[in-house]
DNA sequence: CAGCAGGTGCAAG
DNA sequence: CTTGCACCTGCT
């Protein structure tokens, strides 16, 4: 990978394994947005970025040396040998179909607090609405940023700022019976100084078992923010799509969430989280829920 | 109009 | 410890 800073914006080349709508849209993030021109807008770290290809480069818009060293780099998991992940879960005729659908897909390292609002809302929820939710809570009590691409742009606001919001204030953010739920994570979020590298030294199992002490986080939520915030990446975060491809592709008849998780443990491990992307994209590619119906 | 959507909490068995 | 059910809300 070869990296040219320029101004206002960043170029690498020679990057392989990643694309830009697989990565955005495979579920693991919420506040990524497809431009007109096909490039993708996202807000994090309370910065605005802009990503876009063109041919063999990809073009990091609104950003400056300094903070793609400090925060993309690392954001964008750009240092992962995605080959190589690639090589040691593709253990079969399947899993190889799944990573070929989605083969630019990139594990984002998100932001802890965020994740854990963001995917505590995701549950038994759609996510166009999801993103809707997060959006208002962003617009109504976030920081604005700044104004990009003709749009005003804020902030995800911080466990302090949201500990203080009512439960009517969420509700009409749209978050329906998870309002209560975020609040009272809100509270336990800030009495205890949770952070990040506090997460980040505890073991995958006992990390899991931290998180589902908030509020409206189970063992699918906390397993996704194993994944996609801590980089705990043996994580596999079992929900109705990813426990429909593994009974089509695996088990040929229904099955428990425990029996799949314990599946996955054994067959992928310590890459379980990246498996776990490419089959749930390749489950919503084939359509999977509407095909059992017919 | 039921049923369902990246599930979870809670009351019972 | 496992199972069944209710739950905001919008879409089919």
């Amino acid at each position: 990978m070869e990296k040219h800073y320029y101004k206002d914006k960043v170029v690498i080349t020679g990057i392989e394994h990643f694309d830009l709508k697989h990565t955005f849209e495979c579920g693991q993030c919420f506040r990524w947005n497809e431009e007109e021109e096909g490039s993708y807008t996202g807000i994090a770290f309370g910065k605005i970025i802009n990503v876009q290809r063109e041919g063999e480069k990809i073009i990091f818009n609104n950003t400056n040396k300094e903070d793609f060293e400090n925060i993309w780099v690392n954001y964008f998991d750009l240092t992962r040998d995605y080959g190589e992940i690639k090589e040691k879960i593709c253990n079969d005729a399947m899993i190889e179909k799944a990573i070929h659908f989605g083969s630019g897909i990139r594990i984002l390292n998100q932001e802890l607090w965020e994740t854990i609002i963001s995917f505590i809302i995701s549950s038994n929820n759609n996510i166009p609405r999801i993103k809707k939710s997060i959006e208002m809570i962003c617009e109504g009590y976030g920081e604005y940023i700044g104004t990009y691409m003709g749009k005003k742009r804020y902030a995800f606001p911080d466990a302090n700022k949201m500990k203080d919001l009512t439960v009517e204030q969420l509700k009409g953010c749209n978050t329906g019976y998870r309002a209560p739920y975020i609040i009272d994570t809100a509270k336990l979020f800030c009495s205890e100084l949770f952070t990040i590298d506090l997460f980040k030294e505890l073991d995958s199992e006992t990390s899991i078992k931290e998180l589902t002490r908030f509020s409206g986080v189970g063992p699918k939520v906390a397993h996704c923010i194993n994944v996609f915030a801590l980089g705990k990446r043996d994580a596999f975060p079992v929900d109705v799509w990813i426990k429909r491809i593994v009974e089509h592709l695996y088990f040929k008849e229904q099955t428990t969430p425990q029996k799949i998780q314990a599946f996955a443990n054994e067959k992928f491990g310590i890459n379980a989280g990246y498996a776990q992307q490419y089959l749930f994209y390749y489950a919503r590619e084939l359509n999977l829920g509407k095909e059992r119906k017919s």
